[in-house]
Order: C-alpha cells, then structure tokens, then sequence
RNA sequence: GGGCCUGUAGCUUAGUCAGGUAGAGCACCGGGCUUUUAACCCGGUGGCCGGGGGUUCGAAUCCCCCCGGGCCCUCCA
C-alpha cells in the first residue's frame, strides 16, 4: 500500500472533514526541498479523497515569522529588519535593497512557488498566518496559552529538555519598531500583553490583533487547534524526539484542539551536496526544476520514495534513470496476479499509488502523460536535430511515434531542450562532436578499420546527403572492407565523438556538413 | 549527554507496521530484430538483507547490544 493511501485510511478512523495542512516559512527563494512538504501533503489529500473522506488541502504560510537574518541576498539595510514579520517588511529588489514597489517579503517569496506548484498540479487554499493573527483568531489561543502559561512552560521543559529563560512569556509582541526581538512583557491584562522594548519604549499589545505572535512551538499546537487540522507532515527537523512536533501534541490538547498524528517525512539532498541550503548556494528552484522536468516526473520523484527515506535529487543521470522508470511504470502498470506473494502483492500496490499520486490532475488518465519514448533517446534527438519537425520524422521512422505528437510529448521536448541547453545537463550524455581525431581514440583504430575509414570518406563524396543513403554507405563499406558492422561502427564513434559508442551515426552525420565530416574522417 | 530516523545485489531500491522459501529497475553479459551499435524485444550473472546475540517450527521482518550514515534537543522542509 502506498503511504499516502495508508495514511487515508488511519485518517478515516478519525472524526469530521479531514483538514491535511502544509506549512513553510518563506525567509527566501523557495526550493526543490519545499516540494516535499507541500506533495507529501497534497498526496494524502488526494488519497483521502480517492478514500471517500471529505477533505481540504491547506498551505499555512508562515507569514508572521520575523527576519531571522540578514541573508547573502539582501542589502545590509535590511538590518533594520530583523525580528520583524516577513508581512510587514517590503520585499527585495533586484540589487537586494528594499523595493518599495515589490509589495511584501513574504508575498515576493510566495508568489512564484504558488506559480510552480499549479504548474504540478497543485492548488492549495493558501492561509497567511499574520491574518489568522490580524483577524483576532488566534485571540483565544493567546489568552489560554498566556493564562496557561506554567503548564505550557512545564510542557516544553520535560518533553525538549531544555531549559527556559526566567522570564519567558509565552506570547511575543512586537516593540516600537516593529520587531519581536528584545522586547519584554512586563504585563498581561485581556486583551493586551503590556511591555518595554529595547529602546526603554513602552507600550502594549492587543492579541485579537496582529500585533505579536506565539513562539513557534505554540503557535503550530494553536493553529492545529484553530484550524482543525488533522494532518500534518513536518520535515525531520521538526520530528525528533523532543522537537516541536512533540511538544506542538500536549500543548494542542492544553488549548482544547486535537492534534494531528505525528507524521515525519525525510528531507530532500542535492547529490554529493548535502541538504538544501540557500545560503550555501546549494539549491535548486521549483521553477528551474520545472523548466527542465516534466511535473508528473517531478511528482513522481516524491511519490516513488517512502517519506522517511532521504531523497538524493539530481538533475543529472538521476533524472535518466527517474523518468524512464516512470515511462515503464506508466506503459506497463504492474497487476496483481493470482499466487503472489504477500510481499508481491503490497509491492503491485504501491506501484500504482505513486503513479496515481504523479498525475498532475488527480482524475486524470496516467497513460496521457507518457511520452513514448525514453528520456536517453529523446535526449539524443534533441540533440542532434534542431528543429522539432526532425525529431518526430525520426521517431515516426523508429516506431516510437504513431501520429501527430501529443501535448505531453511536444512539453517533453521542450523541456529537454532546455535541460540540455543549462548547466543541469550531465556532461556524459551530452554529444561533442569532435573537430579532430584524439591521440587515445587513434590508438584503439586498427588497420582494417582504417582502411574501412578511408573507402567510408572516398564513398560520402559522391552520395546523397540524407539519413538513408548515408547509412546505406557507411554498411556497404563496412561490407566491402571485409569489416564487421560492431567495428566498423565502433571506428566511426571514435573518430567522431571520441567513444566507442553512441546514438544512431547516420542520423547525426546528416546533420553536418559534408565538407567537414569527410575532413575529420580523412584525418585519421 | 539525551533521543529520532536509516543501513537489503556495483547503483537506486520493494518487502519491515500485521514473521512463512529475498523482488524490481539501472548497469553488466549473451541472444534476437536479415537498415537503426544510448531504439526495441528476449534471456542470464549477481544478495550469509551492516555485525553479533536472543525469541520462534520458522526472522530482512519482533527484542537486546554494537558499528556506519543522517538529523534533532536554538531557527531551518
């Protein structure tokens, strides 16, 4: 059974409309990694609804967390910032400095990754937190987690182990200026928290205002409760023992909610980089990842992979490998079948979950998403004929293409285009045609091959120069030299790509210049 | 220091919750397609399931210990 599906059906033991949330902070340019929050999410929600639950798909956006930093993209003015909501704080211009045209820092961030995630199929109610805040929602969850204050303290100190500050409150207000940081609270008195900032200002809160937050292990167990939230995947780092999904339970039930399970999903790393890290430079866009990968693979690459297992992204041979398994999963569903095993039988399942959770829309056909042809061969085409036209004749020659080319094939294309024409593309699949022929290529080239070599380059003088006839004679000289066809062929990669291997030779000699393939064949 | 997750063929992994003869893909090797050598089809090699102990008629699966990797206990998907 698929993990989502599984993860239904625990739900459906539970009472009322299933409310399966996702939350993220968006302090930056949001990345691959985020994916995996909002699908592992998005996934059980469909799964629910293919389960006959009643649900909602939910994105809480942590808009009410304050600049924790000045991060390498932003201008130090940003300085002035820090402890301050991302909802109150004008999102960066091109040069890092605040744009006062740009609207706000969160919604900078958010509006190009609700962008992307339509683009997977994805549409979540979106929730920003500092409204939840402004429109006094949270009003009643301050009031008793500030009237609670002893229980929630003794809560976190037992169950994180460490230790709290003397005077911790459990409500921050923001100071003169805006921000959360160096402001105490010298009083409480419903509905406002009174307190002195940094600068000796005094002043107070209204909490049925967005006027100051909860501390984050507060604030998630309060939303639970306001939200109704009954499911909630959270990244590892939240899911330790003693992290805030620990504390986040206990705390809910203190505030008269009642908390989702918890559910841990493992993170996403960039191969041989570790995890994603903005400031390290090491990341990967939604968007960028989207130009160069079809959405359904994309999707595929979190619903392939149980959630508590790491998740190595990369958009090199890994991508080859992903896709082409998604082909043959898709063009060849795997059945349950009389005499399997238990094992077999649970594996069929699972199977086809992750290609049910892959499709973009959720109703939607699995065998309209495939291209029909491996990513490796399309990869190879694209690369050799600039004009599409070109490819399909080619797959229309080699059987891979009955008609016209369909929506989901012509994206594909594109895709890989842009795949091969960025720095993603691995370097081993790329095709270099070689202008001269290489000392260590010359030295695997024996007699007969040269000798085949040069009938080759006397014979492409005088034929046609189109696909068919091209092949007709490198065959007929391979055949008049006395020289196998492997050998023949293998003496032609070498001198024009350099390795004893690759894609169909005719095709790619076609593609060039007579002149120039018979100087680089002569040269041997 | 305390705790969570993880370790299955060269690589990516299914199967672990509900114990019953180790499954798959890639790679590799071989064969076929009498014009497709990174297409396509068929077949094959390859695993004391991290190590050790225990429970059981029977353990990859349950329990204990150890080792390796990741993470949390301040913010991080």
């Amino acid at each position: 059974m698929h993990w989502a599906d599984f993860a239904a059906q625990k739900l459906s033991e539970r009472e009322g409309p299933q409310v399966v949330v996702s939350g993220i902070t968006p302090s930056g340019e949001f990345h691959i990694g985020h994916l995996r929050e909002i699908l592992s999410a998005e996934m059980i929600h469909r799964a629910c609804l293919d389960f006959g639950l009643e649900s909602r798909y939910v994105f809480i956006v942590d808009s009410m967390d304050p600049l924790r930093r000045v991060y390498d993209f932003l201008s130090p003015s940003y300085e002035s910032y820090i402890g301050v909501p991302l909802a109150n704080i004008p999102a960066p211009g091109e040069d890092g400095e605040p744009d006062p045209e740009g609207g706000s820092y969160a919604e900078f961030f958010l509006r190009p990754f609700l962008g992307a995630l339509k683009q997977i199929g994805v549409e979540p109610e979106v929730i920003m937190n500092h409204e939840t805040y402004q429109n006094g929602e949270f009003a009643e969850m301050i009031d008793l987690a500030i009237t609670n204050r002893d229980e929630i303290h003794g809560i976190i100190e037992s169950v994180s182990g460490r230790d709290l500050p003397e005077d911790w409150f459990p409500y921050s207000p923001l100071g003169s200026n805006g921000s959360l940081d160096g402001v105490k609270v010298t009083g409480y008195d419903r509905p406002f928290v009174h307190w002195i900032d940094g600068q000796g200002i005094e002043g107070k809160s209204d909490i049925r205002l967005a006027e100051g937050k909860l501390p984050w292990r507060i604030d998630w167990a309060a939303r639970w409760a306001i939200h109704s939230v009954t499911c909630e995947p959270a990244g590892k780092d939240h899911g330790a023992a003693g992290g805030s999904y620990d504390t986040g339970i206990p705390i809910c039930e203190l505030l008269g909610g009642n908390p989702p399970e918890k559910m841990v999903y493992e993170w996403i790393q960039l191969k041989g980089m570790g995890p994603m890290s903005s400031s390290a430079g090491v990341t990967i866009g939604p968007m960028e990842a989207l130009s160069i990968v079809p959405p359904e693979i994309l999707r595929y690459v979190i619903a392939r992979s149980k959630m508590n297992r790491h998740i190595e992204f990369d958009t090199g041979a890994m991508m080859f490998l992903t896709a082409d398994e998604y082909e043959r999963l898709v063009s060849n569903p795997p059945n349950e079948e009389e005499g399997m095993s238990k094992r077999k039988r649970i594996s069929v399942k699972t199977r086809r979950g992750a290609m049910r959770f892959s499709q973009v829309s959720r109703d939607s056909d699995p065998s309209d998403s495939v291209g029909g042809v491996s990513f490796r061969h399309l990869s190879m085409l694209a690369q050799i004929k600039s004009d599409d036209d070109g490819v399909w004749s080619s797959l229309r020659r080699s059987g891979h293409l009955p008609g016209e080319p369909s929506t989901s094939l012509r994206s594909r294309l594109e895709k890989m285009r842009s795949w091969i024409g960025g720095g993603h593309f691995p370097e081993g699949s790329r095709i270099i045609i070689q202008s001269e022929v290489g000392e260590e290529a010359e030295s695997q080239i024996d007699e007969d091959s040269r000798s085949f070599l040069e009938l080759l380059a006397q014979r492409l003088e005088s034929c046609d120069w189109d696909e068919d006839s091209i092949g007709e004679t490198v065959r007929s000289s391979a055949s008049d030299s006395g020289l196998g066809n492997r050998q023949a062929y293998v003496s032609l990669y070498l001198v024009i790509l350099g390795r004893d291997y690759g894609p169909r030779i005719s095709s790619l000699m076609a593609e060039m210049d007579r002149e120039s393939l018979i100087g680089v064949i002569s040269s041997i």
